[in-house]
DNA sequence: TTGTGAAATGAAATCGTTTACATTTTCATC
DNA sequence: GATGAAAATGTAAACGATTTCATTTCACAA
C-alpha cells in the first residue's frame, strides 16, 4: 500500500527517478536505480493503475460485446481476443448484452466515461445508429457479425461462399431436396448464407423451394428442434438440413432421432461454426469451420491499432468445411 | 471530451457544485442544478472514471477466476456474479486462468495494482498460498471451489450429499455395479464426492470396488471417452456410471453408444452440474442441478460486503437431483 | 583548474475527480 | 433593518502516477 512517494523517500531520490526506473524508458545510473529497486521491494510497492491511467488517458481495458456468453461459438475468438490483448497489456470486460439495448448501453458508457479504450462488438443485434455515433469519438472494430457500409472496420469471413460450399456438399452427395434453417434476414450474414444457398442449388438445377426455407427467432437448440418439427411435417420431406448455427443443427439432431428417423441414412445435417460440442453429438456434426481463434487476435490487434490512432482496414478471413457422420455416415 | 472544469464554467458554477449535482449526496438548489444540467447536456459531458477512480480508491472491477471459459459449468454462475455486480455498479472482468500459474499471476497483480477491487475466484488449481496471502490485503471470496481451513470465505454446495443421493438413484433402480467417474483427488469436491459415493454403496450393503473408480485430469469430454473406454474393458462391466461432471458423462455417452450399447440398458449414466447441453444429449443425462445463479448472486454479495470492509461468513447452498433418460430411459 | 556538453536527477505541473473546510447567501425572527 | 442559524456554494487539497523543463553532476579536454 506504499506510493510513488514513499519509494523516493526511502530510496533518496525524486519521485520522478523512481518513474523512470518503473518504466525503464529514460536513463538512470545502475547505483541510483538499485536504490529504488531495493526500496520498493522493502516496501512491497506496486504502483498503482489508477494514477497512471489518470496521467495517461487510458484504461488499458477493452470490451467485448457478445449477445450471450452460453453460445460456444465465441470461445476461440474470445481466447484469441484475449491472448492478443494480454501481450499488449491490456485486459478485457466480457459484456454480455442479451441482445438488450439497456445492456448495451450500461457497456457503451463505460467507454464514454473512459473506463475502456475501445470495443470489439459481435453482437449482430447491436444498435448500429449508437455504435456509429460512438465509432466517432472511440476505437471499434466490428468481428464476426457486421453492418456493412458503416464505416466501422470488420474482420470476418465469406458467409455466402461458405454457405455455398456446405449446400454443394449436400448435392454432391445425392441429396436434391435441402432444406435451410435461416435466423432472421435482418441480420446480413443470414442474408449471404441464404444467397450461398440459392446459388448452389441454382448451379446444380434445382429449383429454389420457398417451403425448404425456415426462419429461427435465435440460433439455440430450442429454435433448432422447433423448426426441425416443422419441417418434419412437410409432406415432400426434406433429404437434408443446412442450419446456419451449430446449435440449430444439434436441435434437429436431436427431433430427427425423437422421430425415429437416422442421420444421415433419413435426413442429413449441416451445421455451422464448428463449436466445441459439435463433435461429441451422436452423430458428429458436419459443420463449417471459421477460423475463431484467428479471428479474435486479428479483431485485437486491429483494435490496438485504433486506439492507437492508426487508420485500420477491414478483413475477410478464410473458412472449412468440416465433413463428419451426420452427413457421410 | 470536455472535463467537469469546463462543465463548471459554462454553467458559471464551481467544480465542487458541478460534482454535487453529479452524485446527487448533497444538496443544491434546484435553480444551479438546472444550470449545470444544461452545460452538461451542451457540452456532452461525461464524467471520467479515470479522475473519479483516483480520486476514491477504486476502480469498481471485480474480478473472476475462472479455469478456461469453455466450460458450461460457469455460465450461469457468471451470469448470476454480473448481474449483482451490475446493479451495485461494478463491472466484472473475465479471468481464464487455463489453470496455469503465469496467467494466474497477471490477473492477481491487476489487484494488486488497484486495477481490480476484488476477486471471486473458481478455479480449483489456484493457487492457495498465494491466494491466502492476497486475501490479507484484497476482497476474495472463492465460489463453488473451495480450499477449507484457509480462512477465505466461499459458496458452494454440499458435494458430499449430492453424490451421495446420485448415486442412491442409480441403487434405487436396480443398479449394484456402479463406477464413478471422480478428478483428480487433490480437489476437495473429488474427495467428498467419492466419499458420498461410497456412503451410498456401503448403506446399501455394496462393497466399494477400487476397479470402478476412474480418476480423470481435466473433466472434459475427451476425458470422459478415455475413462468410458478403460470401463468398457472391465471384465466385470458396471451397469451404472456416475461422473463428476456433465462433460465427462457427455463423453461417457458417446462412447457407449459408440460401442454399440444402449443407455441406459446397457449402461446408465448420471452427471453432475446440469449444463445447458445435459439436455440436448441423446438420451437427455441425468444429472445434479447446482443453484449456479443463485451461486453467482451470493458470491458477488459476499464479495462487494468484503470490499466495503464487511466480514462475511461462507454459505453453503442446496442441490436437485434431475432425473432424465440416461437413468430411466 | 576551468570550461564544456552530455548525462542524470529534481521540481512542479498535470490528468479529472471528490470533499473537508471556509465562505457567502438566504431568510425567518425580532 | 439588524441578527443569527441554516443552507448553498466556493476554494483548495488530496488521490498517484508521468513528463516537461530546469538544474545539478560528471567526465573529459584545454
Amino acid at each position: 500500500m506504499a506510493n510513488i512517494q514513499q519509494v523516493a523517500k526511502h530510496a533518496g531520490v525524486s519521485v520522478a527517478t523512481v518513474s523512470r526506473v518503473l518504466n525503464g524508458h529514460d536513463k538512470v545510473t545502475a547505483k541510483t536505480k538499485l536504490k529504488v529497486e531495493e526500496a520498493i521491494q522493502y516496501l512491497n510497492y506496486e504502483p498503482s493503475m489508477l494514477g497512471r491511467n489518470l496521467r495517461n488517458s487510458e484504461s488499458r481495458i477493452v470490451l467485448i460485446l457478445i449477445p450471450t456468453i452460453s453460445n460456444p461459438f465465441y470461445f476461440e475468438i474470445i481466447k484469441g481476443i484475449e491472448n492478443m490483448a494480454l501481450s499488449q497489456n491490456y485486459s478485457i470486460l466480457l459484456c454480455e448484452t442479451d441482445s438488450k439495448p439497456e445492456k448495451e448501453e450500461i457497456y457503451f458508457d463505460l467507454v464514454r466515461k473512459k473506463m475502456a479504450d475501445g470495443i470489439i462488438s459481435m453482437d449482430p443485434a447491436v444498435n448500429v445508429e449508437t455504435l456509429k455515433e460512438l465509432a466517432q469519438h472511440y476505437a471499434i472494430i466490428q468481428c464476426s457479425e457486421y453492418g456493412g457500409g458503416i464505416g466501422i472496420p470488420y474482420v470476418t469471413i465469406d458467409s455466402e461462399e461458405a454457405s455455398y460450399r456446405a449446400v454443394k456438399h449436400l448435392i454432391q452427395i445425392g441429396h436434391k431436396k435441402i432444406a435451410l434453417m435461416n435466423s432472421d434476414e435482418k441480420f446480413l450474414y443470414a442474408r449471404e448464407r441464404r444467397m450461398g444457398y440459392e446459388r448452389a442449388l441454382r448451379e446444380h438445377d434445382i429449383p429454389v423451394n420457398g417451403d425448404y426455407i425456415f426462419y429461427t427467432h435465435e440460433l439455440g437448440f430450442e429454435q433448432g428442434q422447433m423448426a426441425m418439427k416443422k419441417i418434419l411435417r412437410l409432406e415432400d420431406r426434406p433429404t437434408a438440413v443446412f442450419a446456419v448455427s451449430d446449435l440449430l443443427a444439434i436441435g434437429a439432431l436431436k427431433e430427427i432421432t425423437a422421430a425415429g428417423l437416422h442421420v444421415p441414412n433419413d435426413v442429413a445435417v449441416v451445421g455451422f461454426d464448428k463449436i466445441d460440442f459439435s463433435n461429441m453429438t451422436n452423430p458428429a456434426l458436419t459443420t463449417v469451420a471459421q477460423p475463431m481463434y484467428k479471428m479474435g487476435t486479428v479483431a485485437a490487434r486491429m483494435l490496438i491499432e485504433k486506439i492507437q490512432g492508426k487508420t485500420v482496414d477491414s478483413v475477410v478471413l478464410g473458412h472449412e468445411l468440416v465433413i463428419r457422420e451426420s452427413t457421410t455416415g
